[in-house]
DNA sequence: ATAAATTATGTAAGCGGTTACAACATGAGT
DNA sequence: ACTCATGTTGTAACCGCTTACATAATTTAT
């Protein structure tokens, strides 16, 4: 069933029902009638790949993702989603697998399927690494928005959590408690490791208090090995501001099994969600980021873009800290 | 840059330079050389909307999710990319927002975009309310298989849990050590839920043990509230098998709260897996399924019904029961 | 009533590829 | 040298739809 047969069911011309499906140029009321009639008859969909080919466009936009099953991403993907439906747009999802070999595969085949546009968590931490994918799509007039990772010294634009400024956050509120106050950082090849460093430091400084710093890889274990060298070494800071969430997961690991009562003996402070934590009864505080938010952000941005602003875009999520209720609430 | 040009700057024909991007029939080898090079000179990609539409056929299969952020579909989303990966196809992600109307909008648009195939999670339980979505696939010829949920008394191919089984698999587990175990069930309109309480029915009538059944709705208030309950009024099983993870967090939160000891005073056994327990030190049972490989089967099955395969084939995914390691490693 | 403007429709040329078919070149067999 | 099979290439139709342009039908203005 092809847009030929409804024109000669309907005894019209192709174009004729091509104008009612697109709504384009004016149709007679009657016409347009008869040819609707027709269409539900025979139950008729419009095949997009003709149509995509004729109108020189596509309905989809790439989403290149490094790790499918991270709620974190798909919580992006959500946001990227409930904005994208409204505008009848597909999204084909690519896995980059953090590798910049796979991320460069993959920008290829965005740019086969000739996608309006592109939503990218890149995985290069430098912009020498990875220019020149994304110049590919620039050569095909594809455009794209960055999310989540900065890279650094771009020129791209781009949307992502408040890093510096939410790790100051953080530590200025744990300075109204206490005034030893260690980090376990991300590794410092990443911008946004080495963004929520300056902010700590940054709060330290003003105190002039000293920092203590551990460095860990953003992991689950990492947080788990370092604390447990930390508790080892009988260091423990009073507060502890923890990169991630995932580490603050290995951290809270630790003390449990060491026994150590987080927010009685040792305040954890996590820089994003540990939605978990209130369920366990574990009363850490976090910054929450409104996560669905930077897809959805980027959904505007990239329909900017579409519509020809070439401007440079940039916006930062910002963070909330967010306290755990307090275990009062359990005996009421 | 199209096909055309290409030809023209090689000197062959569109027909030669299709060839040579197809490897379909025989070029001699001199002019692959030269067609190659001209074709990595001008960084050129194929239009793949006109290859499509040439080859009337896609390469994209669309992927129908009740939740985007739900890591338990993450993971076969996850298993459903690195399968078609390897088969240069394409996801297109859609969600269904778990309603029936969204779900058959969606099914119209997969339609429209003419995919090879349809991976879905249906959110129909019976097959009276969604044989029409599945059949307008039908009349297109577009396979489907739906994983996750089974439909009541459908036909279709599938996989999906070993919900019956597992549950009777984790209730004998459990009567090897207490005999008083009651069950949190999923709402019985689904057949999930149904499922796994026939498992545990069976297990206990095997033992003409009494049973005892709670009524939930899979969301972690459910459990949070029916724990509450049973604590109030001081009917605390020995044992609890909760139909899902969601629930068992909220029974954890509540037994947390209520200072019930986990495993000392009451085991707690979920169906699926809750990864975040022994980060947090509670000890509880759960089945393990390999989530992912869900996502797999079902590119296997897409697969064969590509290949001409007109047979029903259902997997079911088995579990394995998972005990948490004991706290003896505390200590080392 | 007639010209001009407007609306409704059809014709046919693309969109960027693939592929059946035909034509030509090459090498083997005799 | 001639025939035939095989390998290589080109021509052009086609995939299903859109749309510029042309034409026919209708309405509006005068």
């Amino acid at each position: 069933m092809k847009i030929k047969d409804i024109a000669q069911l309907a005894g019209v011309s192709t174009a004729t029902v091509s104008r009612v499906i697109n709504n384009s140029s004016s149709v007679k009321e009657e016409t347009r009638k008869m040819v609707l009639e027709v269409i539900k008859a025979k139950n008729y969909r419009p095949n997009i790949t003709a149509q995509n080919l004729a109108k020189k466009e596509t309905n989809t936009i790439g989403v290149v993702i490094p790790d499918l099953d991270n709620p974190f991403f798909g919580k992006i993907i959500k946001g990227i989603y409930e904005k994208i439906e409204e505008e009848n747009l597909n999204i084909i999802l690519l896995n980059s697998y953090g590798s910049l070999k796979k991320e460069k595969r993959v920008i290829e085949t965005l740019i086969e399927q000739r996608v309006k546009g592109v939503i990218i968590v890149p995985v290069a931490k430098d912009r020498f690494s990875s220019y020149k994918h994304f110049n590919r799509l620039d050569e095909f007039k594809i455009p794209y928005v960055l999310i989540d990772r900065e890279i650094e010294g771009d020129n791209f634009s781009k949307v992502y959590l408040e890093n510096r400024n939410g790790a100051y956050k953080a530590t200025k509120y744990l300075l109204t408690k206490v005034d030893d106050i260690a980090m376990i950082s991300g590794p410092i090849r990443t911008t946004t490791a080495t963004k929520r460093l300056e902010g700590y430091s940054l709060a330290m400084g003003e105190e002039n208090l000293e920092e203590k710093i551990y460095y860990g890889d953003y992991r689950i274990e990492s947080g788990y090995k370092i604390i447990t060298q930390i508790i080892r070494e009988k260091k423990l800071p009073k507060a502890l501001f923890v990169a991630n969430n995932m580490m603050t997961l290995g951290v809270i690991k630790g003390l449990i099994e060491n026994n150590i009562k987080i927010s009685e003996n040792i305040l954890i402070f996590s820089f994003d969600e540990v939605e978990m934590a209130e369920i366990f009864g574990v009363k850490i505080d976090y910054l929450e980021f409104d996560v669905k938010s930077v897809g959805e952000k980027a959904v505007d941005i990239l329909k900017d873009k579409l519509n020809g602003d070439r401007s440079r875009k940039i916006v930062k999520i910002p963070g909330k800290i967010k306290k755990q209720r307090d275990v009062a609430s359990r005996g009421a």
